[in-house]
DNA sequence: CGGGATCCCTGCTGATACTG
DNA sequence: CAGTATCAGCAGGGATCCCG
């Protein structure tokens, strides 16, 4: 039947208040799925993460891992040392959706240039305006 | 090896220049995921959609139907009618992006419970601030 | 190195109004 | 109904400085 909406289920994002708008937001980002993907591999220091994900600012990364991290998709790992070390790893939570926002990334990717294509169409098609 | 970035694709939404990035931008967008996936169910028209985005203005409805239209994802069918009827469907590509993005909008639906239950954890941890 | 605090500005967003 | 146009606001996001 309803193939969108799952009645059996009590948080649905096509409702404005529901929280699970919020968590979807966090994970679909702007730099919440490129965090998330960058974490999939394997754990990465927060500068390591900020060359991997490219453009990312300090404050925007660092904000979007504490929303991750809060929503319990990321582990953080910070050890007292001198120099300071914190470690960013996915949750086994983290791992299903990051696996899923991969599966995504990669296809956009891989039909890239079917949408280039679509877009020249498209633009050519009203291209004076 | 590189389960992250795939070195036979020219492009990789890691690269702030890769012109993939901003599809997936359009695609996992605060309303562009939404509307996906809306319409992945069938057609519906501007209105229909509205009322099923709960939250979305019309500016940024029509915006975002642009975008996607633009990118081929999503058919627009305007019938010059009076009243003006014009309907909006997904593309064999569209389908495609919508059934992963939908994928991952259940499961974030189906695990909300958790993630709300991380932010207690996380709230409660460094409650006074 | 890993961030927190600040400042500042752009542009996203949401009302409102108007057209066909 | 299906948009486009315009305008005002406020927050998202970047740059910078600083501390442990």
């Amino acid at each position: 039947m309803d193939l969108v909406d799952n009645p059996d289920l009590p948080y649905n994002v096509f409702a404005k208040a529901c929280p699970s708008r919020g968590t979807l937001e966090h994970v679909t980002g702007r730099w919440g799925a490129l965090t998330l993907g960058a974490l999939s591999e394997g754990s990465l220091r927060f500068n390591e993460l900020r060359r991997r994900v490219d453009g990312v600012s300090e404050k925007m990364l660092s904000q979007t891992l504490q929303a991750l991290e809060r929503d319990g998709l990321v582990h953080r790992d910070a050890q007292p040392t001198n120099p300071p070390r914190v470690d960013y790893e996915l949750t086994p939570l983290g791992h299903e959706v990051a696996g899923r926002l991969l599966g995504l990334i990669h296809f956009v990717e891989g039909r890239m240039d079917e949408v280039l294509a679509a877009r020249e169409r498209y633009d050519t098609a009203r291209g004076g305006r």
